[in-house]
DNA sequence: TTTAGCACTCTTTTTTATCGATTGCTATTT
DNA sequence: AAATAGCAATCGATAAAAAAGAGTGCTAAA
């Protein structure tokens, strides 16, 4: 356990580092520490030793060690309290009721995205949670029509199908029907195959021609189960100093594309959680910090992603500000 | 004018950079020139005379100028023909028949992009030529809806709406019915304020609490105005060679997100139309290659943008292949 | 317990040296 | 007249050496 000075000491350490991404020198804190360079340099040892901070190369200044951040964050951070310019982004976004649930949650996260210069991602709940409540067809000229799949959870998709002109609007309507009667109430990872196996044998008894309406929901069906989360300000790591070569740039570049890896990130603990580089599996270079959303039975996990060097205090109160925000819909 | 064989060593030169990407030495030329190292020279230093070719320093070996590059494009190469793995990815695409038009043409900048390795755009017609021919309501739970404008072009956007749970289905077919009397044949960009000043008034009169249903319109139609561009690729060009400085990297990135420069790429010209470094306004470090597609009264444009260093030869075939197909719908 | 002082270490920057690739030019050959 | 061989000259890239600067660790004194 550290002492009051040690804790400050390790708390100016980490702060500074934060606003200049520069090793921090003992002669740069001793007016606020208020002794000599050299107390300083004794508090920092210790601090080395407990493996809080370390240095960049033997005769550096110090910069946290992930345990260091680890210990800042579970002990020394207090939440930063949103300041009038934070707030009143946000506050326009949350008394817009207007908004749907998923609609709601991707503009939150795009804005703290912006405000943070972090990329943030919207991991929904599983394709296997969200059941079709309805399918749709709204026609739009003679052969071309709208398929609409809308979710128990309130997703909606659409997409748009070119038919055979031989379908008769009757048809499509007893197509619509069946699919209706058939595959409501089904996850949607699992509507394709029911559509195939279940819809398929029956549709071409009554209807005749109705092949491409059969594909259009088949391929929506599994484009939808397989959209499963939602990035916004993916370039954001670029401009932080830290990814200033570009080998590190390409491999955090490449992390984001894999869908895999992305999905993974699904957080199951309550709370606000955070993973400082190797705590979490993307990269040992970033911080991951994610939580929980549950509204109306929809679960999702909401994350931030940026350098282990970033604002932990102002950051957790945006994402914490946006979650309740989302949970009280 | 240049003589066959400085035109084939313009050739020579051109290619083995594109494929290389190190500048070319007389030394590695000679034994395909059919002359000696100092042949070469003499026919090189010509050529740079000539400003096609320039040294990157005073001893190096030669890299194609811009003015270099284009005199391959314009007088020396042929568009390569595509090879039966291009193809082969090509022609399932071409042979799909149930993609709406939109979304066939951005199936094929995906597919075009991830083979070039290219960062590419489609630039629909702008808003102002996209007339609205239908807008349709489906309902989702008591107090929510889905709002779906479709257009001449075949565009089809939702959106997600709620709505006060006072009103009756009655009052928002009412309501439909109305914007659609209305504002049907409008440009989408004049949709939004038509729908304030036209539709606003008359509203009211006849249906009681319409505020939600018209909000929601109103700002569909802004969103699908302002919505302009479809981007694939982005991150290609992250992994090319001559990027590998993170001052280019960050320069590059952030012109991909100023909507204004993205949508001044639309082209007017006929044809594929090649726009080398400063030729475009995007940085002088890249190339644009765009053509315009032109189908069913819908004009647009894709763009592919690269290192100036590509494949010219593949890339414009690739281009030509898909515009031809997609002029053909 | 704190601090002043100083040697020591390591990075960064500058300088110098060496090597190798490639050119431009000149003299020679074809 | 055109092509080539030969060679000095130039510059990048790599390595080594030197100098400057920042910051530390340790010792001895306050």
């Amino acid at each position: 356990m550290l002492n009051a000075r040690q804790t400050e000491l390790l708390k100016l350490i980490v702060e500074d580092y934060i606003k200049t991404a520069r090793p921090v020198s003992s002669n740069a804190l001793c007016d606020i520490m208020n002794c000599s360079s050299a107390t300083v340099r004794n508090e920092m040892a210790f601090l080395e030793d407990t493996g809080l901070i370390e240095k960049t190369h033997i005769s550096s200044g110090r910069v946290p060690s992930e345990k260091g951040y680890r210990y800042y964050v579970d002990n020394i951070m207090v939440p930063k309290e949103l300041n009038g310019d934070d707030m009143l982004k946000l506050q326009t976004l949350v008394h817009n009721h207007s908004l749907m649930l998923a609609d709601y949650i991707t503009k939150s996260v795009e804005i703290v995205s912006e405000m943070t210069s972090l990329t943030a991602v919207v991991l929904g709940s599983s394709s296997s949670e969200n059941l079709i409540s309805k399918v749709e067809v709204v026609p739009v000229t003679e052969n071309t029509l709208v398929a609409i799949i809308i979710t128990d959870k309130g997703h909606v998709e659409h997409k748009n199908v070119i038919i055979d002109e031989k379908v008769s609007s009757d048809d499509i309507k007893k197509t619509v029907d069946l699919i209706n009667k058939l595959i409501v109430g089904t996850p949607i990872d699992e509507a394709s195959s029911k559509l195939e196996y279940e819809v398929k044998p029956v549709i071409g008894k009554y209807i005749k021609q109705s092949e491409a309406l059969y594909n259009a929901f088949y391929n929506a069906f599994n484009d939808f189960a397989n959209q499963s989360f939602t990035m916004r300000g993916r370039s954001n790591i670029l401009m932080q100093p830290e990814f200033d070569d570009t080998e590190k740039l390409r491999d955090i570049i490449n992390k984001f594309e894999d869908k895999e890896l992305i999905n993974s990130i699904k957080e199951d603990e309550n709370g606000i959680n955070i993973y400082i580089g190797s705590e979490n599996d993307l990269s040992d270079e970033v911080t991951v910090i994610k939580t929980k959303y549950s509204v109306n039975g929809e679960e999702g996990t909401i994350a931030l992603i940026g350098p282990k060097r970033m604002e932990y205090d102002r950051v957790i109160s945006l994402l914490d500000y946006i979650t309740k925000n989302i949970n009280d819909r």
